[in-house]
DNA sequence: GCCGTTTTCGGCCCGACTGTTTTCAGTCG
């Protein structure tokens, strides 16, 4: 099978560290790392796009020689430029290079004078002091690389965002405490662009005296380990074992501080780039003019981009890819809100496998200001789900319906319903049909085949009452591999059938991720942002879906449940794929015909 | 190795912190 964007990002990221223990040009090494940060950020298959004869030079970063090897690795399964470098260093130092406070110059010197070749035999080495014999070594700096591999050991490497949220917002709580005059502080970094997974928290904030909030960080109870400490920076490890980093800057110099700490690294790379042209310079303290030396401070990011002639940038979308071009262009878009949703679809209740009574799912969902909801709690082949059996499903259907004149908000009748193992609903035909909304999902049989698992997707979508298929890829962060498929045909299909895809907001799942998201919006493949809720104080999960859109560049005219009550009605009524009409009209602007 | 509203050659983002140093290399973000 051809390598994925993540399998070629990864190839050219190795080749980068490994041109680095080399100690080839820092310009080359740069070069290959910004390649491979491009690569994994594309929303379509390198394989694909070369087999269509595209010219991969387009693609910021990739030139002539990265091209070819990009080339050479789909057709051959190697690239033969790689496999020489791998041959001429030490074996598994690219292992080690992935302990943090190991570079590429301690990797290399470990495993040429120490011949070691694993993390474990880096702890021993540590412990036994063979590791402080090293040149530009000591005692200290063994130490300090133990307790490194520890945390590696203990966390792995990046926390999915939901996880990482709530322990930035717990160490602000506690640090306002401890220093009430603290000014704004928040998460920047990857927490602010809403990635997927984070690696550190990077917290940034004003306060009359900086070195305070440091003091007081190392000091929180919370606090596990302090791995850097001076007067502008500290870091610590808190008991979950995420590392927390933290910069205080000056109010009047905050929106250059905050800019610089939200990244990503790609975007201020180019930022920079960019600013030089124009005789200027970037840092966490403001602009300075390269010929007269004299710094301009900026108290937000507006006023700090805007110096550079450029608008302000959501974060989300600080990738370092797109965005500066498209700000130049002025086609930067307007991208999705959580104010801008008006409807869920997603949504369990106790008669599967939810916890909350219909009703209160009803209030909760009503409360958020909803126009309109759609309950889908799980079909029966989903038992450990609890789920609905045909008459259990058409007296809930009836109950929903009774139910209606007690509620403003408009409560539509849905199932969350089993694709099965061959592409054929859990439910027949006539029975679906009486409902408003069908999100169908896989569930099981998850190990197919890419072959027979698009199949079975694309089988599910072209089922006339399939509205949205629901976490198209199953995956659970950290826990559970994606299912095997073909992205650009399953896509494809959904636009061809006139199916809605989900961006399931619970953030476990995050499912269509952000890259997929994106070339669905690109296909005009209608999206919906759905809690998949199975409590009433899920509803507010939604934060993570619309974060995922907005990474996808998804304006509200992207996303199916930003539509008014009455288009979407319009929409569900019309019949697949005619109703993508509704959908298009929206989003080119045009008036009905 | 990539790139161009100065350039197809000559540039390439910038600073904090640590430990081992006596002036700075290595790592990180």
């Amino acid at each position: 099978m051809a390598p994925t964007n993540e399998q070629i990002a990864e190839l050219f990221e190795n080749m980068g560290s490994l041109l680095e223990m080399k100690g080839d040009t820092i310009f080359k090494i740069r070069a290959y790392q910004r390649a491979a940060r491009t690569i994994e950020q594309l929303s379509s298959p390198l394989s694909q796009a070369l087999e269509n004869g595209e010219d991969l030079t387009k693609i910021p970063g990739v030139g002539k020689a990265i091209s070819e090897k990009i080339a050479e690795f789909i057709g051959h399964g190697q690239v033969s430029a790689y496999e020489k470098l791998l041959e001429e260093l030490p074996p598994g130092v690219l292992d080690l290079k992935d302990i943090p406070g190991i570079g590429p110059k301690t990797a290399m010197a470990i495993g040429q004078e120490l011949g070691i070749s694993t993390v474990e035999g880096v702890a021993e080495a540590a412990a036994d002091g063979r590791l402080a014999g090293l040149p530009r070594m000591g005692q200290k700096a063994a130490d300090s690389i133990l307790r490194h591999i520890q945390a590696f050991q203990a966390m792995g490497s990046r926390t999915p965002i939901g996880q990482a949220l709530p322990i930035a917002e717990e160490v602000i709580a506690a640090l306002r405490e401890q220093c009430p005059d603290i000014g704004p502080m928040f998460p920047a970094g990857s927490l602010r662009r809403w990635e997927e997974t984070i690696g550190d928290i990077d917290l940034i904030g004003t306060a009359p005296n900086p070195e305070a909030v440091g003091d007081a960080l190392v000091k929180l109870p919370m606090v596990k380990d302090v791995l850097v400490h001076g007067p502008k920076k500290t870091s610590v490890v808190v008991e979950s074992g995420m590392q927390i980093d933290l910069r205080i800057g000056e109010p009047g110099s905050f929106g250059a501080l905050l800019q610089y700490f939200t990244g990503s690294q790609q975007h201020n790379i180019r930022l920079r780039d960019f600013a030089q042209r124009q005789g200027l310079s970037l840092n966490e303290y403001g602009i300075t003019n390269t010929e007269t030396g004299k710094v301009e401070e900026f108290a937000d990011e507006e006023s700090f981009y805007a110096r550079l002639g450029l608008p302000w940038m959501p974060p989300e979308i600080r990738t370092g890819l797109y965005e500066l071009d498209a700000s130049l262009e002025e086609r930067l878009p307007g991208l999705v809100g959580e104010a801008d949703l008006k409807g869920d679809l997603h949504l369990h209740s106790e008669w599967s496998d939810g916890n909350d009574p219909i009703e209160l799912m009803i209030e909760a969902t009503a409360a958020q200001g909803y126009e309109y909801m759609a309950l889908t709690d799980h079909s029966a082949g989903l038992g450990v789900a609890n789920g609905l059996t045909n008459e259990r499903l058409e007296s809930q259907i009836a109950l929903l319906r009774s139910l209606q004149e007690n509620y403003d908000i408009m409560v539509l009748c849905g199932s969350e319903c089993d694709i099965r193992a061959n592409g054929e609903m859990d439910y027949p035909d006539e029975l679906l049909a009486q409902l408003d909304v069908v999100v169908a999902s896989v569930h099981s049989a998850m190990g197919q085949d890419q072959a027979t698992m698009t199949a079975r997707m694309i089988k599910a979508m072209e089922h006339p009452s399939v509205t949205i298929i629901g976490h198209l890829t199953t995956r659970l962060l950290g826990q559970r591999e994606p299912v095997e498929f073909d992205l650009e045909a399953v896509l494809q299909a959904a636009r061809d059938t006139g199916t809605a895809l989900e961006i399931n907001a619970s953030p476990e799942r995050l499912d269509l991720r952000d890259t997929h998201a994106y070339r669905a919006r690109e296909l005009g493949v209608p999206l919906a942002i759905n809690t998949d809720s199975h409590h009433h104080t899920h509803l507010d999960k939604r934060r993570f879906g619309v974060a995922v859109a907005r990474r996808a560049w998804c304006q509200p005219e992207d996303i199916l449940n930003t539509m008014s009550r009455e288009d979407f009605l319009e929409f569900i009524r019309m019949p697949k794929p005619k109703r993508l009409e509704i959908f298009d009209r929206r989003r080119n602007g045009t008036a009905p015909a």
